[in-house]
DNA sequence: CTCAGTGCAAACCGTTTGCAGAACG
DNA sequence: CGTTCTGCAAACGGTTTGCACTGAG
């Protein structure tokens, strides 16, 4: 009654809802699929346009419970970019660790990886004697076509730095 | 009508609220001198409490509106662990760059610094052509105490791993 | 005396939850 | 067929906003 969306991905996730003993749904399907057959970092008002594109009639709590399960079985990453809201990404066919460099003028997310990372982890984790678990290295700032599109930088804060007080 | 509450750096917020032509209010004075009278990182619940033990009555709206001013005038630092709410901690009297290790369990911050920091941020500017503000490192984990605690790691997801598909 | 700040309560908005009816297994 | 899911709408919780009143300059 859909289109196919047979993402080869969706195959994964059916194998992790079987191993939970949890139901196969055709809602949990299509909500995987949208997340699997994009390259960006999707809002859950993206996932929910992208399914009514696709004339899927389904409920934004059935969108949010689905992610929970995509998020738990590891298959998608959330991100939150400070934005008031989450975003998501499928963690397959690319690097799983990886960061994000964001423009603060238009969302548009960069991803990058930064092979000196597990050393600093590992060396604070040490110091602290944290078990780590996971981090996370966001740079903002402004990306080359907003920056071409003349947005500049608007300092604010105290006339002189504080820096050293 | 209070404590005296005179820390030396609610001069600077002073002065950043006259450069900005804006009011020194005795509310804005007390939220400012709550966040520079302490080392942590403290929630909009825990600015309040604090200002309610020191016997003063000041609304929460008027709390996120001086918070507000706070970040704008970058004596203050707004942070978002993750937790569903904002928590704030001052810039002076240390590090002004610094980085955050946070326990998953218990909320417990401890703060590193990263000297490889900029360099990353400066390799990956130039080679996406973004212009940097800032950057954000987090580690996340379980910090001592929670691990002698008898805290452990639930590990969720498929059962066998997908890094490479 | 005027303009901005304050406090209250209502609005906001992304997310979560309760519940009757629909689907999976 | 029992159990879980789905969709709707209401609830939630941190944050923001509108407005009458207070206070700073």
């Amino acid at each position: 009654m859909t289109t196919p969306l047979e993402h080869p991905f969706t195959r994964l996730f059916n194998r992790y809802l079987r191993e939970q003993g949890l139901p196969v749904t055709h809602q949990r399907n299509e909500v995987a699929a949208t997340v699997f057959g994009s390259e960006d970092h999707l809002s859950v008002d993206d996932i929910e346009r992208s399914l009514r594109e696709r004339e899927e009639r389904i409920g934004k709590a059935t969108i949010y419970r689905t992610l929970d399960l995509l998020v738990k079985s590891r298959l998608v990453e959330e991100h939150d970019f400070g934005e008031g809201f989450k975003r998501y990404e499928h963690r397959l066919s690319r690097s799983p660790i990886h960061q994000h460099m964001v423009c603060i003028e238009c969302g548009h997310v960069e991803e990058f990886e930064s092979p000196e990372l597990p050393a600093i982890e590992a060396r604070t984790a040490r110091e602290f004697g944290f078990r780590p678990t996971r981090h996370r290295l966001e740079i903002y700032g402004l990306c080359r076509s907003c920056q071409e599109a003349g947005v500049t930088l608007t300092p604010e804060g105290l006339s002189c730095p504080i820096e050293v007080v």
